[in-house]
DNA sequence: CATTCCCGCCACCGG
DNA sequence: CCGGTGGCGGGAATG
């Protein structure tokens, strides 16, 4: 048993000693004071250096006492031993640090980098097991991406910023931030609380947990899995890893302890029971995580101290994860060098091609280069379909997201079949190809066919089907898929796995807080299990003002179709043979949203950047809202001014949460009351048309009457709910939709004690302190997060190591 | 004793 | 059937 132990210590002893020699990879470990002799890049190195020091420094000078002394005198050629192999030194977070070293941090596009296992396992010396931990989270992260058996390639952390946006757009919409909010709570009330209500309360919120399924989040410019990495059932640790870094983006002080964690992960579909060995299992999964996520510095260990002892936990180190508009933007001018937003555009102009071929892509002028590009997705798609193996990884990633809709598949059968099968996760990454559809869909120039938007927003799930065709041709969304990469809107995609959990609470918030039939939804969300209390119980009092609910199914299936969440939910589950058709139905609704972020992405972000901002940001909004818009028939002057400063923000709000789709509607509505009223009596049609000139779909002087079906049938559900309140007090109802969370947190507002907080925070119907939080959500800026502060952390100290 | 988490058995799965 | 993957949990270091 030892004896590996002994030849492992040996065996870095040697590289130590004969760095020098081992020229081709390894960089040294150990030696991060002491930067190593071979400098493979100057910044590396230093990055190594920097990233080990912190986190092992400790270890290091424990270390160094130890072996140091020997080192120092330079005695130690004979015996190595001395110094420990102690557990330390194989811990996965140091060779994790070494395989870093061995990639930089941001490796030009031009060139990819790849990894191969048996390589790399043998130059670090390590039984290949380990590396897997490794480089699974760093999949998770899309910091490498799996291209064959024992090759990965490496992209670094490139791909980060969006990877942090999608992953914390997931967890809000997921109700992380309520579910650890339920668990502190459960905590004070000493497990084994009195109350039979407890209990219920769990059963109710994560009860049903088969939905937990667990879904990768993927981003679109990443060629995920050439072979495929769905396999489904693995990625366990991918997941939890993806899971836990969204806890971390989710919570405000951005601290989370291990317990917490591990209770929300097994939570998520099984809970409750804390087996214990299985809570013990989680942790030490944790362990490896946060272990590979500290050598990439993304979080530290800290310990918390609560009212009882104090706990394990980790902060949040990483880099902020903005909201989105803006994020896009400074990607995109930052980064010229990121590939995926050239070939999204093209994308995008190929599949509308594919769907439209009679119509050129004129409108598209700006993008020459995009034409190009969608020539050359068009060849790759003739390829892809002889040989799908072909890892396009442009082509690859929009031929996927055509698959989601039906029309798409029969369009591009072959297509389509391979990417369902070929990838489960494709659920994720098929709405947000969808979304981008959607919008292309709107394109169509028949009137009739704009009935596609109404479809996207309410129909969706099954009605697609029924929906005319031309939705499906959004196939393009891959194009707009790819925008959403280099913006932040992949994020948006988000919506996938987690969706289905989450989508169903953001419902439910904004159904409680606007309307009574809330509730309904909220149960329903409930049931998958997550929202446990919590939810309800904000939600309520909220609801509660404006009166007792109907839970009538019908209010909840309004709010199923209205929000795409739940079909999405259940659709994104699982997909695994049938999903294709499902799949699609769900795209769908992320897709409309998508879309309008895609226009401000290309043209939109040049033009409107500024001045036109108001002007054409409107239009973008009213696009976007457009199919929301449908949902929420009014508009409110408030909105309007609120929006404006912050529209950019908004639409990347909008698509990013599925509790957005309330707000988006309203300042859709403003937008178009308010800029665009004259041109299109209906924001839906406004923004249609404004989106399909946009697309190039339909010439600029065409223009497609709104499909009345849309602003209908979403609007009816909401429009009832909200339509009782005034006017202004509409625009907060808005507000509120919005954020509905936030509410539900604000309505404590002063957090005096935490306990109290928290206390009020479930208990106190939304009494007075309402108003004031909404108008803070109005802001918009902070927007889901917002919860998160009011979140009683009760009394938390950090220490920090 | 508690926390951290290494090690590696062994089930899967994809070829 | 084989070799790559990776879930999982015992139990060894460490604190």
């Amino acid at each position: 048993l030892k004896t590996p132990l002994k030849q492992a210590a040996t065996s870095q002893l040697v590289l130590t000693e004969r760095q020098p020699d081992c020229q081709p990879l390894t960089t040294p470990p150990k030696p991060k004071e002491t930067p190593p002799a071979d400098p493979w890049t100057p910044t590396s190195n230093l990055k190594m250096l920097i990233s080990a020091a912190s986190p092992e420094i400790r270890n290091r000078e424990q270390r160094r006492q130890l072996s140091d002394s020997s080192s120092e005198e330079h005695l130690l050629g004979d015996e190595y031993e001395k110094s420990q192999p102690s557990r330390k030194e194989k811990s996965l977070g140091l060779l994790c640090h070494k395989f870093l070293a061995r990639y930089p941090d941001y490796p030009s596009p031009s060139q990819k980098s790849y990894i191969c296992l048996d390589e790399v396992t043998e130059e670090l010396h390590v039984e290949r097991r380990r590396i897997y931990d490794i480089v699974n989270v760093l999949e998770s992260l899309h910091m490498v991406s799996r291209l064959a058996r024992n090759r990965y390639v490496w992209h670094g952390r490139h791909n980060l910023p969006h990877t942090l946006q999608a992953l914390k757009k997931v967890g809000e919409d997921n109700k992380y931030i309520q579910q650890i909010q339920m668990i502190k709570r459960r905590e004070y009330e000493h497990e084994f609380d009195a109350d039979g209500e407890r209990n219920e309360e769990m059963a109710g919120c994560f009860g049903s947990s088969e939905q937990s399924e667990m879904s990768f989040v993927e981003l679109p410019g990443v060629e995920f899995r050439a072979a495929s990495v769905n396999g489904r059932k693995y990625k366990s640790l991918r997941v939890m890893s993806q899971k836990f870094v969204m806890l971390f983006l989710v919570s405000t002080p951005q601290i989370v302890s291990l317990e917490v964690a591990a209770k929300i992960l097994i939570g998520e579909d099984q809970l409750e029971d804390l087996d214990k060995s299985k809570f013990k299992t989680k942790i030490r999964r944790l362990y490896d995580i946060a272990n590979v996520l500290s050598s990439l510095k993304l979080i530290k260990k800290v310990h918390v101290t609560e009212e009882r002892g104090r706990k394990p936990a980790f902060k949040w180190t990483g880099p902020e994860v903005l909201p989105n508009t803006q994020d896009i933007k400074l990607e995109a001018t930052s980064t010229a060098c990121s590939p995926p937003i050239p070939e999204s555009i093209p994308s995008k102009e190929q599949c509308s091609k594919a769907l439209f071929p009679s119509k050129g892509k004129q409108s598209f002028t700006r993008h020459s280069s995009l034409i190009k590009l969608v020539k050359t997705i068009e060849n790759d798609r003739r390829k892809i379909q002889s040989a799908p193996t072909s890892p396009v990884k442009i082509s690859a990633s929009t031929y996927q997201s055509l698959p989601v809709f039906p029309n798409t598949i029969a369009q591009f059968p072959a297509i389509t079949k391979h990417q369902l099968e070929g990838q489960s996760k494709t659920a994720e990454e098929m709405q947000m190809k969808c979304a981008l559809s959607s919008p292309e869909v709107v394109p169509k120039p028949e009137p009739s066919q704009q009935p596609a938007l109404s479809q996207p927003l309410g129909v969706c799930p099954a009605s697609h089907s029924s929906v005319s065709p031309v939705i499906l041709p959004h196939p393009q969304s891959g194009v707009s898929y790819a925008i959403c990469l280099h913006p932040s809107q992949a994020p948006t995609v988000t919506t996938y796995s987690p969706g289905f959990m989450l989508q169903p609470l953001p419902c439910a918030n904004v159904t409680g807080i606007k309307s009574h039939n809330s509730k309904v939804l909220n149960k329903i969300t409930t049931e998958e299990g997550d929202t446990q209390r919590g939810p309800d119980e904000p939600t309520r009092s909220l609801a509660a003002e404006e009166r007792p609910e109907t839970k009538s199914e019908t209010s909840s299936q309004r709010c199923l179709k209205r929000s795409q969440a739940l079909p999405e939910n259940n659709l994104i589950k699982r997909r695994k043979s049938d999903e294709e058709s499902l799949d699609t139905s769900l795209t769908f609704f992320p897709s409309s949203y998508l879309i309008p972020l895609t226009h401000c992405t290309h043209g939109n972000k040049a033009e409107c950047s500024n001045k036109e901002k108001a002007g054409v940001c409107s239009l973008q909004h009213t696009a976007y809202s457009s199919p929301i818009t449908g949902v929420i028939p009014m508009a409110a002057s408030e909105l309007k001014t609120v929006n404006i400063p912050a529209f950019h923000i908004t639409p990347l709000n909008i698509m990013l949460s599925p509790n957005s789709i309330a707000a988006a509607p309203v300042l859709s509505n403003s937008c178009l009351n308010s800029s665009s009223t004259s041109s299109a009596p209906n924001p839906s049609s406004s923004a249609l048309n404004f989106m399909l000139q946009h697309i190039g779909l339909i010439p600029a002087g065409v223009q497609v009457a709104a499909n009345p079906v849309l602003q209908q049938v979403p609007a009816s559900s909401q429009s009832e709910n909200i339509s009782h309140s005034s006017g202004s007090t509409n625009v907060q109802e808005g507000k509120v939709i919005t954020f509905s969370f936030s509410l539900q947190l604000s309505a404590p507002k002063e957090p005096q004690e935490p306990q109290a907080v928290t206390e009020n925070f479930f208990r106190t119907p939304g009494g007075p302190n309402t108003e004031p939080s909404l108008s803070a959500s109005s802001d918009g800026t902070q927007r889901t997060s917002q919860g998160t502060l009011y979140i009683p952390q009760r009394k938390l100290e950090v220490s920090e190591d």
